[in-house]
DNA sequence: ACGAGTAAAGA
DNA sequence: TCTTTACT
């Protein structure tokens, strides 16, 4: 039978250690499969294979943990060929242990040597199968097999005697059942919380179930108490029968009061899984994850997190701003006192289930339009989705290279142990090249830059580990500039090879998506597919550089700088000589003056470049701009690199680095700065922009501005103590801990200052406990806005002396 | 648990 | 000058 895997885990059945497939039928039953077939084992790569063959068992028997086989294999091991033993044990934790037992065979372990090292003793047991199988959650299966003892919550259970990816796949996928849920928690006395809503939200489901009575909308159903709000939950969870279950931040919050509250009340939550065992709790390097066995539990706040938040402009991720970023709505305003008033006095409470439904509502449809993503990437790093939802950039490239590692028939690499990521960080190397601008404001700029310019680099020049200064083209490799680096022509290596099929992949989906209009499903499918491999091309240079990487090169790593630092400057010189000056570039971009050349020019500049770069190397033209300015540094002299602004024939402000785009900035400056620049940028109007600034200076002196105009937001990187110095967010987030707020690392503060003396640092009020009548008006004119906007007009002729009247000191 | 390079503010 | 943050 065919199965759309969505889920999967191993458990004893019948007696045996098994891997459990959960899915649904082409016809849309759940159905979970037993795999008996699979055996968890590790490799050893041994001196001498016979001796460590024979020493091996009978340690292992020994240490009773008694071998399920050793067979012989060829594998590739940092580009050569060698022989293997793969050990297979009885149960999946066993890898580990006998790794531990066989390790003592090791010449520096005092053994006798017939041992050399030994790997992949630490993946885990249903990743190995699904690397092994070649098959992936959110793809199909074909499955060989008879129904068997039903034992898990599934309309039917197979004991499969064959497992394999279905053949010709395509990556279109059936629509799955998706339930997105939220909590209300209120806390009674001191430290004691309880449930007092659960909204569920799907495309054909609303519900809002409470204990308290009172005139509700109609979707809101009452029950008698705590314990059946939950049990309740339980019952339209599994009736509703969804494959997928979305929260946000349900990790960390709300499966973690509905445990919490369920062990108080001793209800079984074994219905919300498919195998019994309720909501367990997976741990993970720095913070646990819940997981609902045989379905899918996904907290969107992980991937907004770990894959999305780079590309978003909000600062921070809370489901009111990136909903209102992503979807353009937002959450009903209902402060965490209001929540609670309204629960305790029992007014209001209809609007607090409209909130509450909301909330499920957002993360529905923040699902709807990132699960595809998701959903591609787990097809790609062939892992299962609870895994893949929640893993970081290095984390899915290591899951895409060791899929491809096994399809080669290479071994995958240990983990660096803790002493060796401590030695790679302390190393460094040079990156991308900048050019120090031409200060001022120019006019007519051409911005062109290289398409994925590391990606390519590492596949024209044939970059991986193994290909690295081989000894077949000693003198004839491809030489790296300025280096004593040289990479093979003869073979092709594993990271380039990689990396390259993924640019080609990427190339054709493109192709075939512009056969779409733009708003059908296919273009949809094939856009959200080649961003997912756009991803993990883009992210494997820096996976090169990662300290905990298994595929870790600084030679690798500072070879794709070298050479992109070699072709930015090239492209920049043979501009220069065919008359367009370059102003700037930074890494992979030049920014060149038309000099009033026509746009068909550079075109035809950039068609003669693109013919004379090797491989798939390619200039792209990012754009035609109006105006651009670049600014003197404060410090040292010269022009400042990465702060820029542009403006498009269309007046579009592109800005870069400035205040206009950094969150330790007031709004009051960044709006201001802004200002200036359209003014000046798309109508050279310095006297307006003049006037304006003025304006907005006696707006702040008159307090004709609001509270949050004026905040500050500053990120805490550590825990309060253990700063050295005083600042600002530091004392903000002190005063905030003195009134019971305390704040976690990577939380952000909010501040103003306040008039009185002294440092600021001394007058930063945290934002919920400051009042517009404290702040300091002249620290806002003279340290906000001022600077934001005089390092624009300075260029321009303006004076300090400009705002002497303003109330200013100078 | 993404790298290096860069700028700037505050103490 | 050093520490810290944020951005490309």
């Amino acid at each position: 039978m065919k199965l759309f895997l969505y889920d999967i885990d191993y458990r004893e059945h019948r007696g045996t250690i098994s891997i459990v497939l959960y899915g649904r039928s082409e016809d849309g039953k759940s159905v979970a499969v037993y795999d008996p077939t699979y055996r968890p084992y590790f490799y050893v790569l041994p001196s001498d294979v016979s001796r460590a063959r024979e020493e091996m068992e009978g340690l292992l028997k020994k240490k009773r943990l008694p071998v399920g086989g050793i067979e012989q294999e060829r594998l590739l091991w940092m580009g050569e060929e060698r022989d293997f033993l793969k050990v297979y044990c009885h149960r999946p934790q066993d890898t580990t242990k006998a790794r531990d037992v066989v390790k003592a065979l090791e010449k520096e372990r005092g053994g006798s040597g017939s041992v050399i090292d030994e790997f992949e003793y630490q993946i885990g047991f249903y990743r190995s199968y699904l690397l092994d199988r070649g098959i992936s959650c959110m793809g199909w299966v074909e499955v060989d097999g008879e129904e068997t003892s039903p034992d898990v919550d599934a309309e039917r259970v197979l004991e499969a005697t064959s497992v394999r990816p279905e053949e010709g796949d395509t990556f279109r996928l059936p629509e799955p059942r998706v339930l997105a849920f939220d909590t209300e928690v209120v806390e009674q006395r001191r430290g004691e919380r309880s449930l007092v809503m659960i909204s569920l939200y799907s495309g054909d489901l609303e519900r809002v179930i409470t204990y308290q009575r009172a005139s509700y909308p109609g979707f809101v159903e009452v029950v008698e108490d705590e314990r059946a709000l939950i049990e309740r939950f339980l019952q339209v969870l599994q009736d509703y029968d969804p494959d997928i279950v979305v929260g946000y931040n349900s990790d960390l919050y709300d499966f973690d009061v509905i445990r919490e509250r369920a062990s108080a009340l001793k209800i079984d939550l074994g219905p919300l899984s498919r195998d019994g065992s309720g909501v367990t709790l997976a741990k993970r390097a720095r913070f646990s994850t819940a997981r609902l066995k045989g379905r899918v539990h996904i907290d969107i706040f992980n991937f907004v997190n770990n894959i999305l938040a780079p590309m978003l402009q909000t600062e921070v991720l809370t489901l009111d701003s990136v909903s209102s970023e992503i979807l353009g709505d937002e959450k009903i305003g209902m402060e965490y006192h209001e929540i609670v008033e309204a629960w305790q006095k029992g007014k209001d409470l209809a609007r607090l289930a409209t909130y509450c439904l909301k909330d499920s509502e957002l993360t529905f449809r923040l699902s709807r339009v990132l699960l595809p993503q998701i959903f591609q990437l787990t097809r790609l790093v062939c892992q299962s989705l609870y895994d893949t939802s929640r893993m970081t950039y290095s984390q899915l490239v290591e899951w895409f290279y060791s899929k491809k590692a096994k399809q080669t028939r290479r071994v995958i690499p240990n983990q660096p142990k803790f002493e060796e990521i401590k030695r790679r960080q302390k190393e460094t190397y040079t990156g991308g090249y900048v050019k120090e601008p031409i200060a001022g404001m120019h006019e007519g700029v051409a911005v062109i830059d290289f398409a994925s310019l590391y990606p390519s680099i590492v596949s024209t020049y044939n970059i991986s580990i193994e290909t690295l200064n081989c000894q077949c083209c000693k003198g004839d490799g491809h030489r790296v500039p300025d280096m004593p680096y040289h990479f093979c022509r003869k073979r092709e290596g594993f990271e380039s090879s990689i990396v390259r099929e993924l640019l080609e992949e990427r190339e054709g989906l493109k192709d075939r998506m512009k056969a779409f209009p733009k708003d059908s499903p296919e273009y949809h499918l094939y856009d959200t597919r080649q961003r997912a491999v756009k991803t993990i091309a883009n992210a494997s240079y820096g996976y090169y550089a990662f300290p905990a990487s298994k595929w870790y090169s600084k030679e690798c790593a500072e070879s794709i700088t070298a050479y992109g630092r070699y072709w930015i400057k090239r492209i920049m010189d043979e501009a220069e000589a065919r008359g367009f000056i370059p102003v700037y570039g930074d890494t992979d971009s030049a920014f060149l003056l038309m000099g009033g050349r026509k746009d068909e020019e550079l075109l035809r500049f950039l068609e003669e470049l693109n013919s004379s770069l090797p491989g798939i190397m390619k200039v792209e033209l990012e754009g035609f701009y109006l105006r651009g300015i670049f600014i003197p540094r404060e410090v040292g002299g010269g022009t400042a690199k990465k702060r820029y602004a542009l403006v498009d024939r269309d007046g579009n402000l592109k800005v870069r680095g400035l205040e206009k785009v950094r969150r330790d900035w007031s709004m009051i400056a960044k709006e201001t700065q802004e200002r200036v620049l359209r003014m000046v940028l798309g109508e050279k109007d310095i006297d307006g922009a003049v006037r304006y600034v003025k304006e907005t200076i006696r707006r702040i002196r008159d307090l004709k501005v609001s509270l949050k105009d004026l905040v500050v937001y500053e990120q805490l990187s550590k825990p309060i103590e253990e700063y050295r110095q005083t600042s600002p967010h530091v004392e903000a987030a002190k005063r905030l801990k003195e009134r019971g707020i305390s704040l976690k690392p990577g939380s952000v503060v909010g501040y103003v200052i306040t008039k009185g003396s002294g440092p600021i640092s001394r007058r930063a009020a945290p934002l919920e406990f400051a009042d517009i009548k404290d702040v300091d008006t002249a620290y806002y004119i003279q340290n906000q806005i001022l600077p934001a906007t005089m390092r624009i007009l300075k260029i321009l002729g303006v004076k300090d002396e400009e705002f002497r009247d303003q109330g200013t000191i100078f």
